[in-house]
DNA sequence: ACCGTCTCGTATCGGGCGATACAGCCCGGC
DNA sequence: GCCGGGCTGTATCGCCCGATACGAGACGGT
């Protein structure tokens, strides 16, 4: 099983193809492993199309503490949401892995979107299917079992990364339960606990370190 | 003190101005009290600007029970979500008071823009600023500490619709405890109990019936 | 005045999560 | 082989939330 490092988000090809093809409306740009994209608090009006490479968005609670919100791998774009809004950052992005991006800016855009209506269209896409998935994960953190803050991850992940197994959907992406907590907001240990639990439920499987989402007999 | 019921949602004057000169790429209409707008589930290209009147706007969860996530009130656009990504609405939108609302519909979106390019941008801001919202009590949603969850409720409140008052900001919106609690995910003892606390704590006040968030000394 | 409804306050109880600690395991380095 | 670090599996304990129940107060209808 490979060991590449995956994300927690993908859009659907035809949407990466029309962003794409207004590539040139942006700039291309490097980011070195470990360095930051933008921060949380700063204004800013560029957003980014991620070409290759893997950027965490991180939101910082007062406490100082980290609550991931996505992993963006290839084919995805980040940091849209402050840069239409034009308030300061509400999440930070860093590169965990040697990346390259398009960098758009939005200082310009009612000039290129007379020029190329279809390409507001788009991002009015990309920033509606965000905020979908947004609204998933607030419905399912408003419930405090942890049960259901962490598979809603899962079938989340399932839906973008999942491949087929004769006993369900195996997850590609590896996450330690370390993540897992910090992006469901629970403790390592009850993510240990709940897997354990979904595992004697017969829900999920633990295959070489891959979860297997098993197939419900609930039709589905 | 007015009993008038607000919403939990504004957007600023200027936005405002600005979306209400594109009305007439819309159409007037009126819901009466407790019809829906929209459900979740359905597909649909339309979303709404309400002029008058209140819509809550919630998420049904798989075992039924609900998360409110809004009451939108005048002068703001919902169900723009689903209306521009084409898939199932994720939230269900009720009158809760007899509206009336300028209803768009995207399906002619792309031709508009051309003409008025400025309007795909001011859309793409209201985008935007849901996406920030959703993102910030994502982060409160993340902690499992009723105080966090319930402060960032009663903070986005006051941004919105505070009024000064000698002792702080009085929250001029009224909700019930058992509102704050399926806003929140709590339960409404805990709403109670957590209130209470944090009058003990002397952050916050009841005056009428209505919350006051007391002025802190740590600046701000 | 009487009643019903809605809301808020408060009590009791059980359960499960977080904090903490520690052991076993895998794997890579040397 | 030996060590060390990161990850996972468990155990114990305290605490606090949810469920449930009940009473007090406000308000409106008749």
């Amino acid at each position: 099983m490979t060991k590449e490092k995956l994300g927690t988000w993908r859009i659907d090809r035809q949407l990466v193809e029309d962003i794409s093809r207004h590539a040139a409306f942006g700039r291309r740009r490097k980011f070195k492993k470990n360095t930051v994209l933008y921060e949380q608090g700063e204004v800013s009006t560029r957003f980014y199309f991620v070409l290759k490479g893997l950027v965490q968005i991180s939101i910082f609670r007062a406490d100082g503490s980290e609550v991931v919100l996505e992993l963006m791998g290839p084919e995805t774009v980040c940091g849209e949401g402050a840069a239409f809004d034009g308030l300061p950052r509400f999440s930070s992005a860093a590169a965990i892995e040697d990346t390259e991006a398009i960098e758009f800016d939005t200082a310009k855009m009612t000039e290129i979107f007379r020029a190329r209506p279809e390409f507001a269209a788009l991002l009015l896409r990309v920033t509606s299917l965000k905020q979908r998935v947004l609204a998933v994960r607030l419905k399912h953190l408003a419930s405090r079992e942890p049960q259901d803050r962490i598979m809603e991850l899962l079938t989340r992940l399932e839906d973008m990364f999942a491949i087929d197994h004769p006993k369900g959907r195996l997850l590609v992406t590896h996450l330690t339960h370390e993540q897992i907590a910090t992006m469901t907001g629970t403790s390592r240990v009850t993510v240990t606990r709940t897997l354990q639990r979904l595992r004697e439920q017969n829900r999920i499987d633990i295959i070489d370190g891959h979860i297997l989402l098993k197939r419900r007999r609930d039709g589905g």
